[in-house]
DNA sequence: TGTAAAGTGTTGCAAATGCAACACTTTGTT
DNA sequence: AACAAAGTGTTGCATTTGCAACACTTTACA
């Protein structure tokens, strides 16, 4: 279920929460989840519920950081949390449990056999959200909309490995223009002439690429 | 001198080196030094010298990645290298150290008290690149040129905080405008224009923020 | 089941951006 | 010191993009 307990059993993940002093807590929705925390290097796991991270840069503007759902994993290992501006809220009735960083080295849990599975699960989580970062960057470094479009369906694709040229969105286009970083408007516009000029086709929810 | 071995004494490090079984090659200039490895999952350390880390798209566009120096890490682990179309071509005459991934939680090592400074070396590694990456996703997402430079700056003056609303800019305007994926002159022009708002005032390679 | 909220699809227009091309300066190398 | 290579600064122009505004459809939920 959770994400960086993944491969330990019921009996020993109770023994590793305690070693690493972790605490679960319960929040409202809407609420700030960092607020009463100390923003000192840790690790929060989603036990349930899901939040949103929002960044306030300096002139005021709002952007979604990350989505979270249960499962996942957070903190400042992942994400420049520590920095004021940065808020994590509740997007229903959540709860999480947290970790500080310096007890996932202490002494004692480095003797239990469990330990190596625990570091192999952050060391996994750690690197897939470097994956997810580096193709983000990918996508976003493209000049022009069109680019940004054919290279996230190529990407859509080659995840989907089944050799077919058909790909079914499983975001809406508002969510895929935010993540893109381009205008709704314009993407659709582009999407449009993308149909036109006969590179993709959109039957409901799939595209069939033709490049 | 290397990241991922920092705090380990040299008598530690040769027997790490050796439970690791990591090995050590030398590539002359211009070479790509994944040729004759295969891309499962390993880190690579630059012991001397410096490479470029390129990927080729669908379409055969290029963009540089990542550059990196002496002391530096990269592989499967930090970027998809994996995939076809990812090549690492050295800048220079350059020694690397390859360590397979799995070899990172074999038994013989797990029972070395410096594993846990090598494991905590890896995670501050991992952690570093995600808050490069999360700060680059962050500029890249702002809709103008304005805004990024805007941010850049920003960000470049809270890194060095000295409390002082000076910068020092210590890549070239090329390099910055590749960095910020927008084209060079068009943003020669969006810094004239920040000058000439007197947002701006640059002095050499110091640049004043009156915002 | 009805209503609000979120998402889709489209357009005209103004603004921002990329591109090409140029002269000029700085940096690095032999 | 001499030359090549890289970087800077600028401009006109065409294209792309964002913005605003709209009608319409789908989804969520009380």
């Amino acid at each position: 279920m959770i994400k960086l307990f993944e491969n330990i059993s019921e009996k020993e993940l109770l023994k590793l929460k305690r070693i690493l002093k972790a605490s679960t807590q319960k929040f409202k929705r809407n609420v700030n989840v960092l607020s009463n925390v100390n923003r000192e290097d840790f690790i929060a796991l989603i036990d349930s519920g899901s939040i949103e991270c929002i960044y306030t840069d300096y002139a005021g503007n709002k952007t979604v950081i990350e989505e979270l759902e249960t499962g996942e994993v957070f903190g400042s290992l992942t994400s420049s949390i520590q920095e004021e501006g940065i808020s994590c809220i509740t997007k229903e009735d959540t709860e999480i449990t947290f970790i500080e960083y310096n007890q996932i080295t202490n002494d004692e849990i480095f003797k239990n056999d469990f330990y190596i599975i625990f570091i192999k699960n952050l060391i996994k989580i750690l690197t897939e959200q470097l994956n997810t970062r580096n193709i983000r960057i990918e996508l976003l470094t493209k000049k022009t909309t069109r680019d940004k479009l054919l290279s996230y369906f190529k990407y859509i694709e080659k995840k989907t490995k089944d050799g077919s040229k058909t790909i079914k969105m499983n975001t809406s286009y508002t969510e895929l223009a935010n993540y893109l970083s381009v205008d709704r408007s314009a993407m659709m516009r582009e999407i449009k002439y993308l149909k036109e000029d006969g590179i993709i086709e959109i039957i409901g929810k799939k595209i069939i690429l033709h490049y």
